[in-house]
Formats: C-alpha cells, structure tokens, sequence
DNA sequence: CTGAAAGCGCTAACAC
DNA sequence: GTGTTAGCGCTTTCAG
C-alpha cells in the first residue's frame, strides 16, 4: 500500500504537499498535477487511521442500535445515513442486540476510532453512556432517552401514544384492553404501558390491570406467546395495546390462530407494521416516525459536530395514530 | 484521553509495560497489578487507530450490503455478526444502496481503515473490487458472485431455483407464467429469471417471453407496478415467478388489489415474506438461507484473516423451495 | 522480565 | 507556495 512518501518521491515534491494536494489545500497546479498523476500511478489510498490518529477525528460515526432485524430501527437507520452522507460523514451500524455488554463494546470502538460522534438508541435504562460523556464525545440519544445522562435526545411521545392507543380501543366498545410491552427496562416499554394503563384505570371493566399486562422481549415470538397467554387467561381480554410492530405481528398471529380476527378482537399497535400486503384493516396504528428520527437525531449530532455546545436538547416528534 | 504514557508514569513503569499488561503478554504479576490499578485510576481506553496504525490491522470486519431495510440481508448481517463475534471480531455494517458510488466510498474506508477484511453483497456486477484485491485484503462475495474477480464467494442456487418456482407454478395447472425480476446488472436477478424463462420456453404456451418479463428494482414498489403492469396486458399472465421478498410482497398487493388472491392467480417468490401475521396459503416459497449464508461467508473469512492462502472458493447453498 | 527507542502514515506548524 | 520536521499513541525489536 503507497504511502505519501512514495507519492512525493514519484511526483519530485514534498509528502506536505502530497498530503495538501489530497486535502485541497492550495497548491499550484503544475505540482497538484504531478502529485495526482503519480497518486493514479501507485494505486495511492490515504491511510486514514493515520490521519486519524493525527487529527484526532475520523468523518465516520456510529449507530448503535438494539435490533437490526426490526424495520423500525433499519428505517431509523436510513435517515441518519441520508442526512449523514448530506454532511460528508459515513455511518457504520452496530447492532447491540439489546444487549448492554455488546453495546458498551461498540461504544468503547466508536471510542477508540475516534469516531466522529455517536447516535444510539439505549439498549437499557441502565446502559453506560459515561465513557462517551466524560471523553465530550458528541452523542445523541435516539428513540429512548438517555436515562440520567444530560445529552441531546430525540424521541416520541411515548405515553401520549399509549393513551392514544388505549383510547382508540375503548372508543371502539372494547371492554378489557390489555396491553403487551416491552422489557421492563426499556423506556418505551414502561412509557407506552403507563399509557395504556393511565386509560385502562379510567375507562376499564374495574378488574386487575396488572393481570392483563405482560412484559416480554420486542420480538414476533414475544407477542405471540403473550398473546397466546393472555387469550387463555379465566377472563380474557377483548382487547390488547401492542407496544411494537414486531410483538404486533407475534400477537396478530396469535389471533388468526384462534380464529380472532381485528376488529372482532380489538388490537392496536405501536408502529407500522411493516411489509404488509395489504392495509390491515380493523387495526389501530400509532405510527412512529422512524426515519425522521433518524433524521432528527443525525443533524442534532451534526450541530454537536460542528462545536455547538449550547445545553442538551431533546426533541420530541408527532407520533399519529391512524385508525385503519 | 489518557494516554499510556499517562499510564506508564503513574504506575512508575515504561509504556511498553503498560502496553504489555493491556495486550496480555508476560509480565511479573506485581507490575501488572499496579498498570492496571492505574489505567483504572486514569479511565484509560487503549487507542485502536494508534495501534491499528502500528499494527496495520484490525478487529473489525467491514459488511456491505445493498439494501439494509430488507429482512433478507439483516438477517443475513445477523449471521455474519454471530460467527464474527464468536471469533473476536466485531462488525460494521455499510449500506450501499445497490449504488456502485456508496459501494465504492465503504470499500474504500474499509481499506483505509485497515480492516480485518470485508464481506460484500456487490451491488452491481460491474462493482469494482479491484481495490481490495490488489491490496490483498480478505474478501468474501455473499448472494451475489464476484464478477470477474477470482475471491471466495457463497451463494445459492439462483437459477435452480428459478426453475424450481417456474416448474412449481406449470404443474399447478398455471399457462402463461410471467417473471418479475431485479435489476439486470444484478447477477441474482439475471440468473432466477434465467430458470424461469428454460421452463416457460419448454412449458409455455408459447407466447412471446419477453413481453412477461419485467426488470425492476428489488423493493416492494417495483414489484407492485411490475405486477400491475402485467395484469394490464391485451393478454395478461395466470401466474408469477417473484426474484425477491420485498417486490413479493409489491406483487402481491397489486394481486390483491385487483382482487386476484392465490391460488386463483399462481404466485412464487424467491425469499420468504418477512413478518407475515398468516403463513401465507396458496403462494409458493423458495426459502433463501439467509443467516446461514452470513455464517459462511463470515467463516470463510475468518480462515482468509487466519492466513488461509488456497484458491479462491465458491459454495453454493442449498435453498429448498416450500409450497404452501 | 523490563526499558529504550524506532517507527506505522499522515498533518500542521514553522521556516524559507 | 513549498519543504522540513515533529509528533499523534501504540507496538515491537533489541538490549540489558
């Protein structure tokens, strides 16, 4: 692999004006002509983790996300890249499978890359953001907020969507709505229930709430098998609030199997249910912005690149629900 | 950011102790026990382009793939990541957006960067993979071959399945079968629709092929105008072979739209429908091993990382084809 | 077993 | 406008 030295050598020139050329520094054509053709020559690729070490930043940032196989997060994952690559920066995506371990590993890279910055979307209330925050790397909480630590956050209005929700299916006569969320240690997960239950407490038949609430991971099989569960319960639920798009389709299953189709059962979902063939029908969604907040969360970051440093933001999207 | 020197002058040893003690080489237990209260003390997170710089590699594995909102290649990044991991290596994924331009920039930053090496779902068979080769940095084509270039490859079966689809819908009774397939410099999309046309020449009813062929792009709206397009025509298709997921489920929308659900028209696509709430019925499936040509191709890698030098290998997947 | 010192390839003062 | 040179932080001979 040439370096600039050997460029320099080809070109008959010094390697700071190698590396000006390759910067757009100002040079003066003859020589910018002579260092290009022999760059051409050698097959010359600037090595970046030298010029990374020496700038001490990279035009690479990372985002960390909790499931890369969840279409909402993909679809997050594109704003960001959108907007990024508007800005010159490449993204390259860590999946921590909302796993606190796997997550303060991709911290610890973006770390010790020096990446530009990092946007990422909590695996935990309890994840550990304190290696970005005392090193001032600029970092952006995306989707959950950053619990405890002051940093710029862009998410939804979680309870208000799980108001939203249970709402819609109390309006539409249903009696016993329950809810499945997520794990009790997601934000999301606790918001949108608390939503659910705010409602529920007001509107409900007056029996145990706790009894139709189920916590399971984020996942098709989750809500399937809380589904399955709460529909064999000695009073079931006529109802349920589904706290994502993947425990929705899980849960939808679930209904189908029984012979339960939306809206002879009353369902309601927290994201698009993606892929779909056709336009569910009979299903309340509380659709999620996900790629402007991808969006969102990149040009915050971007500002926080640039030097802003005005205090921690958070921002807060619509989320609207559209009764189908 | 604690450097260590930092580290060495605290613990009253020389950085190469310091480094020897992070890097797990001998060094008395005393020593070692004082660097590491030290880097403790100091918050010290070694830094990876300093070392990268030093050692001209790292543990980072680079994965491109073209289109990261399809299930089929997270699901595929998610069996290069596990293999990957289980190695020491970590992983960033690049999305290229079936765009020869990203392709090329990630390429580049993979190199640049001095990665482990780098796994590439091409985007084009044009894409240029010079770069790497003439490095000689480990390179493994995944779904897609390496056109032109002698590297390990892993795919499946693309035009055996093409024929499994075609002949699955003839024997269905199905007459006039038409095909939607992916881009035409894309060699999975050239070689499903390959399979395709060998049965229909032999089993059609021997109208014009090409005016039931469709070229478009893989997502979910080129197969929903594709299909539209076709159902159109003075002489309109009875059944369709589908190259991919995303435009599967395009397809099928248009179906049912026009109020045509399988099997009353003959549907087979290459992929299986992420996320679908019901097993779809009527709809033939040519299920892809996506994981599991993400744990090959990583595996393969590995062994190139490891130092294996024997000519460049290709192995090819079996994918069964399930009707349902 | 430990330390000194020479770079890895690049950029950015600082001279000229 | 261009060249010289001193590092960025780490690993790794090479001595001791």
């Amino acid at each position: 692999m040439a370096t600039i030295y050997e460029v320099a050598a080809l070109a008959g020139v010094s390697p700071a004006t190698v590396s000006r050329v390759m910067n757009g520094t100002k040079v003066s054509p003859e020589l910018a002509g002579l260092v290009r053709k022999a760059a051409r020559e050698l097959d010359f690729t600037p090595n970046r983790t030298a010029r990374t070490l020496r700038r001490q930043n990279s035009e690479v940032i990372a985002l960390i996300i909790p499931d890369i196989e969840n279409p909402f997060f993909t679809s997050l994952a594109r704003g960001v890249e959108d907007r990024a690559q508007a800005s010159g920066y490449s993204v390259v995506l860590c999946n921590s499978d909302e796993d606190m371990g796997k997550e303060a590993r991709y911290i610890d890279i973006a770390l010790s890359e020096h990446m530009a910055g990092v946007i990422l979307a909590p695996a935990s209330d309890h994840s550990d953001l304190s290696a970005l925050i005392s090193r001032k790397r600029p970092v952006v909480a995306v989707d959950r907020g950053p619990h405890g630590f002051s940093i710029d956050a862009v998410t939804v209005d979680n309870r208000a969507g799980g108001v939203a929700a249970a709402t819609a299916l109390f309006d539409q006569g249903f009696l016993r709505v329950a809810c499945i969320t997520g794990p009790s240690d997601v934000e999301t997960a606790q918001l949108r229930s608390e939503g659910w239950r705010e409602v529920a407490a007001r509107r409900g038949d007056g029996s145990d709430l706790e009894a139709l609430l189920r916590h399971t991971n984020y996942r098709v099989e989750g809500g399937r098998a809380a589904m399955t569960e709460l529909l064999s319960l000695p009073e079931p639920p006529d109802a349920v609030v589904v706290a994502n798009n993947l425990m929705g389709i899980g849960a939808l299953q679930a209904l189908l199997a029984a012979g339960l189709t939306p809206p002879q059962f009353g369902l309601a979902v927290f994201g698009d249910l993606p892929f779909s063939p056709l336009a569910p029908s009979g299903i309340t969604v509380i659709h999620l912005p996900a790629r402007q907040l991808g969006v969102t969360a990149a040009t915050l970051l971007m500002e926080r690149i640039g030097g802003d440093t005005q205090p921690a933001r958070t921002v807060v999207l619509r989320n609207e629900s559209a009764a189908t």
